[in-house]
RNA sequence: GUGGUUAUAGCUCAGCGGGUAGAGCGUCUGACUGUGGAUCAGAAUGUCGUGGGUUCAAAUCCCACUAGCCACCCCA
């Protein structure tokens, strides 16, 4: 017996209905923004995520799937999906098709840790990018579309928490000031701060650990540290929310986890049984292009997770029953009511409904049942009285009537029910 | 990578003062010889997570491994 590997997961039967659900709000989302749909490779080579999400984060340095191949390229599967899309506008020249571009992705992500609720191996990122434009317009369309995306799938208990992290000089100033304030509290912060210190200061915002706290309330605040334009920039970034009737907490603490964001960050939280899902986050990425060697041009983009998505649609009762599996089932008894019930079956397909018959040789009685648990509409029953008589009965299922009609009337009987639903 | 916890039928679980498995649900079949959802009856399905140890004897006790769940780290 060989199971699936350690964090992964089959998605089918009812759980696969509420992804397609899911799928199918995002898609009509990004449309109604004008997104193109892009689908790049499912793994890349490893230096682009490297460069791009930085080496100093825990994707690269511990949860990465990279691997070599034959000619010894060092590969990766993709942890995550701005990268590609950013190595695959570069690469195809879609500068020259007029910016902005707007794209969005669908698909499965791949990070090595340990699972645990909400966190698979594998796992699924909805994500969209708006390449091209550096106006706070670009940063509150992106908020606006993540949160448009939340209520099309009827998700409205979602808190939303925007930062500005200012420019590179606003930034290295704070991180000065934030290294100063922790200079001499080394000793008391716990070990994975003092890591922190070293490598990314800024994520010391992020600790939880109680005995950090205090020194963490007592810290510089990022706000304080942003140059007249990044406030400028953040300032109308707020309006604009405000104009879309947009509920934004700002948060000067919020750092995310990722090495290239720049600007504008935001993240959305939602209660999820006992814990807080952190459902969808993104930001600005102004560097990135330019690092993967493209020629600098700004970017806007957010990505959500489909598992936090659909496990939060479900918790929230957000979505409609499963269709049923097919809407008329041709029951036969018998060798030449088994032909006629093909045919009838092959007309229905034609036009373009969902049908069924019987394929385990099964009774009446069975048949009906199967019938039943598929969820048909209805039931044409075919055998030898309706044979001779030249008309079938029509079992409608939810009521248990049943009615003859004419033979060769009867695609178009059922044909007008269904129209009528 | 660290810590906690669990692993028995397709699912949910009982059995754990050792004596080679059970319930409910689901599936299939029948009662109803041509009528589903209700009821009743019957049937099928298990290397009791894997490997080792203790023992005359292990689902049960011990150890290791693997996997699930949860938390930390971090993230979607």
């Amino acid at each position: 017996m060989i199971n699936r590997p350690k964090g992964t997961n089959d998605i089918y039967g009812e759980e696969i209905e509420y992804w397609q659900s899911f799928e199918k709000a995002a898609r009509k989302v990004a449309g109604v923004f004008g997104f193109q749909e892009i689908r790049t490779p499912i793994f890349e080579m490893a230096e682009l995520f490297i460069r791009s999400v930085g080496d100093e984060t825990d994707i690269v340095q511990k949860e990465m799937y990279t691997f070599e191949d034959k000619a010894h390229r060092l590969l990766c599967l993709r942890p995550e999906g701005t990268a590609p899309v950013v190595r695959s506008f570069i690469e195809n020249n879609m500068a020259s098709d007029g910016l902005p571009k707007q794209v969005y992705y669908m698909g499965p992500m791949f990070r090595y840790e340990r699972p645990q609720a909400g966190r698979q191996r594998q796992f699924h990122q909805f994500g969209a990018e708006l390449i091209g434009s550096s106006s706070p317009l670009a940063d509150a369309e992106m908020i606006w579309m993540s949160i448009f995306l939340l209520e099309e799938l009827r998700l409205h208990r979602y808190t939303l928490q925007v930062n500005m992290l200012g420019c590179q000089n606003d930034r290295e100033a704070y991180k000065a000031a934030l290294k100063e304030h922790y200079r001499d509290k080394l000793d008391a912060i716990c070990p994975d701060c003092r890591r922190r210190y070293e490598t990314n200061a800024l994520r010391l915002l992020d600790c939880k650990v109680e005995g950090c706290q205090t020194i963490k309330e007592g810290a510089p605040i990022l706000t304080d540290f942003l140059c007249p334009e990044c406030q400028n920039h953040k300032r109308q970034v707020s309006q604009i929310l405000a104009q879309y009737n947009i509920d934004a907490t700002w948060n000067p603490r919020l750092v995310r986890g990722l090495d290239y964001y720049t600007g504008i960050v935001f993240e959305v939280k939602y209660p999820f049984k006992e814990t807080v899902f952190d459902l969808l986050g993104g930001g600005r990425y102004d560097q990135v292009i330019e690092q993967l060697g493209g020629s600098a041009t700004p970017s806007v983009g957010f990505a959500c997770g489909i598992e936090r998505m659909v496990a939060t649609m479900r918790e929230e009762k957000a979505i409609e029953e499963p269709a049923s599996l097919c809407q008329v089932f041709v029951l036969s008894i018998g060798e030449e009511a088994k032909r006629e019930s093909l045919k009838i079956t092959d007309f229905l397909r034609k036009r373009g409904i969902s049908v069924q018959h019987d394929l385990m040789g099964r009774n009446i009685r069975n048949q009906l049942k199967y019938a039943d648990k598929q969820r048909a509409l209805y039931t044409i029953i075919i055998g030898e009285d309706e044979l001779d008589k030249g008309v079938y009965l029509v079992k409608e299922m939810d009521t248990g009537d049943q009615i003859e009609v004419e033979s060769f009337w009867v695609e178009n009987y059922i044909l007008e029910k269904l129209a009528a639903l």
